[in-house]
DNA sequence: TTACGTGCAAAATATTTGCAAGAAG
DNA sequence: CTTCTTGCAAATATTTTGCACGTAA
């Protein structure tokens, strides 16, 4: 996943804001997680590095960053995850029983979506769509 | 939406464990709110008709409550919310702008349920999935 | 230079736990 | 009776806030 650290900037930048070393360590700890982070993570990567940035930077910029819409947040088995946000959306299937995270392709909610939008007017935002359920694995699935 | 309080007993005592006025309490202040109920709604409702539940039961009976699948647990916009687990599932849609709450026929997800089964092998287990987006009225949609 | 941001520590919230007393079955 | 449950209060955990100092632009 690469990080187009300059348009964070930009973005950020654009609205009157500050591009702080804080921020910089707090999104690519946030990018480096290849899926989801939590908070706890981030608190841990972004310390590695610079051992001293306070948990309250850590909540308010991950507040700041996501009213930006420059990361996303969803709830997976009960935690509270971040991730980048991407131009073309995409979600996942969690599985109950391993914890196994995959991504889905937005394609696949596309159907969905125009049905809502046609019988119901309602355009979904679906920019992190978590859907629970059992995977092939520990499913002894077979057909 | 009734409150078939004899069933839950009997799955309740099946089980081995108790049906005390608390867990009673704690279910009719769930089914009474029409949708989804937060932890803070449910205190608020069990305590107006028996003032001295304490908080610590309510968090350990909710808990108990979702592991015997009387009651399903979502996230909509932030906050935790509580529901009586039905026979049929269902869904919601939340709008991101006057945070009204639809519900969604589990009709609606079944091709989806079914794609990602065979093309996944995974099962999906979509006993209250809530999908944010934008509805009729704040979207100013018109087709 | 001038707000915007951060660190810090304390406050406010939220949740969990141990244990003795109470009660359902 | 038996042991599952509750209440209570204390222990934890989590998140928010005020304020003085630091710093990006």
């Amino acid at each position: 996943m690469t990080h187009h650290l300059l348009d964070y900037a930009t973005r950020i930048r654009e609205q009157g804001f500050r591009l702080t070393p804080q921020r910089q360590l707090i999104l690519d700890a946030i990018c480096e997680g290849d899926q989801h982070v939590t908070f706890e993570e981030i608190c841990r990567r972004v310390q590695a590095k610079s051992s001293a940035i306070n948990q309250a930077t850590v909540y308010r910029t991950l507040e700041f960053l996501s009213k930006l819409h420059l990361v996303t947040t969803a709830e997976i088995s009960g935690d509270k995850v971040y991730e980048i946000a991407t131009e073309t959306p995409h979600h996942h299937l969690v599985c109950r029983s391993c914890g196994a995270v995959e991504s889905l392709a937005d394609s696949f909610l596309s159907e969905l979506s125009a049905r809502l939008r046609q019988e119901y007017h309602f355009k979904t935002e679906l920019s992190h769509l978590v859907i629970t359920g059992v995977c092939a694995k520990c499913g002894g699935d077979n057909g």
